[in-house]
DNA sequence: TTTACATCAGATGTCTGATCTCTACTGTTG
DNA sequence: CAACAGTAGAGATCAGACATCTGATGTAAA
């Protein structure tokens, strides 16, 4: 038995691990996973939570089962984490393999628009945080950013210090993870604000992420609208039948 | 091989079997579901293997469990199916509730160029059939797609019927199936091809998706180029956190 | 009456160890 | 040499137990 650090649960615990160890390379070898029985041993844990932790490692497309032959890694991260895999703008643009940068043009706290009401579900009289920065990759401007987010989400000194991400921001107090969003996808061609911010001819086409963060309860916490300069970047998504 | 009338995985009857259940209304109830035990039990399956069920059905956000307390129908299909889950042109019109059509440009058999056989992975004198169409939403131009698949993976009468679909087509054999895509997202303003054809002004934007289609085996059976009117059309996907 | 704490029932989480079924391999046989 | 039967080892499923968490309830103290 061992001492439960993470209260996390374990079968999620195991997925993490197993991730790692896969991305060492650890397994690698012959991409032939030791048997169930093995793993489980060598993990800890009873066989019945290694295979949920595997059952979902399957449907990941991180691993392959074989009934009666074994588990095996699968070869291809080769288009993974495409626009479905929520991640930060910079992180996009650093996977890229370009280092990202900020230019704060304003923030502001005023009270929600009707549009504001509806979308975080809050009051009349609880303020609204706006943000509207500039991304930029090895010194390019790439990406124009306007962003909303009610101000009890944020911690109260946020305003003054201009940097750092919003998520993190966000989850700081604790009580608040950003579990998903869902992204609107638009391509706009010439646009009034975004076009010259980010230095744009005016035949350049924009792709315009519009996106509504939410937290593990469902509630909306986060409202973006972030203008891409598509011929800096490239998006891409992986798409299952179902 | 893989004809498989009811010996699919015994975990994988389980998930169908409450999907269904839950389409139907039968839990709604007061959106709880009966304990493990007692679900196992009216299913006739294991603890274990109803675990692995709904494991699944917790990632795909069909349901929430909570230690303790008990498991919870998900009342929220509110923003599913977006672009991450894939589907034929044809049905994305349909979902957006309009009447979808084709218009045939063109189709032709030839010699792959350098990039088919890189796509494709196929020899140099298998022959590539290349489609060009025009869908429509209600009669009016919406989509313009290019597409390319080889030869041999169509029926030999596919050039002589104009009609159904590429998808249904490279299905009819019964030895492939269709079942993922990498599609890469990117706007596009004026296009000197597909702007005309879809009677689009010249500011208006495009979005073209160009995606490379799999099957089981990870072979790439089926390239297509698709340019949106982006004016007429909505895409969404949902982002998760890792 | 209200608050704080102890207790308990019932649910999910985890473990153990067994049996069933499938697959790849191997040696035998005609 | 091909066809077949046997076998070892892997995942698939099962049955039952114990661990841990949560919500509700009852009880005693403020």
């Amino acid at each position: 038995m061992t001492i439960r650090i993470d209260s996390r649960h374990l079968y999620l615990q195991v997925i993490d691990r197993l991730k790692d160890d896969i991305a060492k390379g650890v397994f690698q070898e012959k991409e032939k996973l030791p048997s169930e029985f093995e793993l489980a041993k060598s993990l800890g844990v009873s066989r019945a939570t290694l295979r949920e932790a595997l059952r979902l490692l399957e449907e990941e497309n991180v691993i392959v089962r074989r009934h009666g032959v074994g588990t095996f890694v699968n070869p291809k991260p080769l288009f993974t984490s495409g626009i479905e895999h929520l991640t930060s703008v910079s992180s996009m643009i650093r996977s890229a393999g370009m280092e990202p940068g900020t230019i704060y043009l304003s923030s502001s706290k005023s009270f929600p628009s009707e549009k504001d009401i509806e979308r975080f579900q809050c009051e009349k009289d609880e303020q609204v945080i706006s943000i509207e920065r500039v991304r930029t990759a090895n010194g390019e401007p790439v990406v124009y950013c306007v962003d909303k987010v009610p101000s009890k989400y944020l911690p109260s000194d946020f305003l003054r210090r201009q940097e750092g991400s919003i998520f993190a921001a966000i989850e700081e107090t604790g009580n608040i993870r950003v579990t998903h969003a869902v992204a609107f996808i638009d391509p706009s061609g010439f646009h009034a604000v975004a076009s010259p911010i980010l230095e744009c001819k005016p035949e350049t086409a924009l792709l315009v992420l519009t996106q509504l963060h939410y937290d593990d309860n469902d509630q909306v916490v986060l409202f973006s609208k972030n203008y891409f300069k598509a011929d800096k970047f490239s998006f891409h998504v992986v798409r299952k039948r179902v």
